[in-house]
DNA sequence: ATTATTTATCGTAATATTGCAATATATAAC
DNA sequence: GTTATATATTGCAATATTACGATAAATAAT
């Protein structure tokens, strides 16, 4: 097949799979990463600072607007992305709930 | 094409989107999510709680082996998987790290 | 109007991922 | 030794991802 079976996980599961995949990309992560140093930024500032072609960021760009965590103004021929506030700090608290602190030492069998 | 040029980035970021991909899929969070519930658990285990063929499973098993984030101990005929706690707690670290809270609202141009 | 600038989209090639049946391997039980 | 149990590996088909050139679309500058 090579289909991911999402009918038999929680949406929790997949919607936190969803979101880590967004961001399971060195190139992505760069991008988030100049972004917040910067504030905001256009998609040429990220082909120039990354060295991949200009299609190849702007496609980067899709996915992390897809799952919310970057938004877009228009500013005459360029477009302005900056984080989004709220998504990023919702990811955040979901995965601190994922990674719960009690795990406890010496589980295994 | 159509692979990563890892060689653009810095080790870090390779690094950490090699440990999101590893999380990035709704088996292997379910897995994880099991096995913290449980504690620890073995291969068949999950093929009956999750529905997937016990070679799918095992081929996410060493995936989350791969980043080390999971470790196995042999007992009997059976393989007892559990966390391992440093590289789980160290991947958090990372991850609050990335998940920086002075991002600051309304930065957009 | 024409030209330059910036971004998005399309098409395509190379590679990676997902899932499973079949099979191999390795220990336990009899 | 044979059989049962548990896991890993191999091979394969279906699909997804990554990257980029070419091109479209939309505004700005001249």
């Amino acid at each position: 097949m090579g289909v991911t079976k999402t009918e038999i996980f929680t949406d929790q599961q997949n919607n936190l799979a969803t979101s880590l995949k967004a961001l399971a990309h060195p190139a992505r992560i760069a991008i988030l990463q100049y972004i917040i140093k910067q504030n905001a930024c256009i998609c040429n500032d990220l082909v120039e600072e990354l060295g991949l072609a200009q299609a190849t960021i702007s496609q980067h760009l899709k996915e992390l607007k897809n799952i919310g965590i970057i938004k877009g103004n228009i500013e005459g021929t360029s477009v302005c992305y900056c984080i989004d506030e709220n998504v990023w700090q919702q990811l955040k608290k979901e995965l601190n709930t994922f990674f719960v602190d009690n795990i406890g030492v010496d589980k295994c069998c």
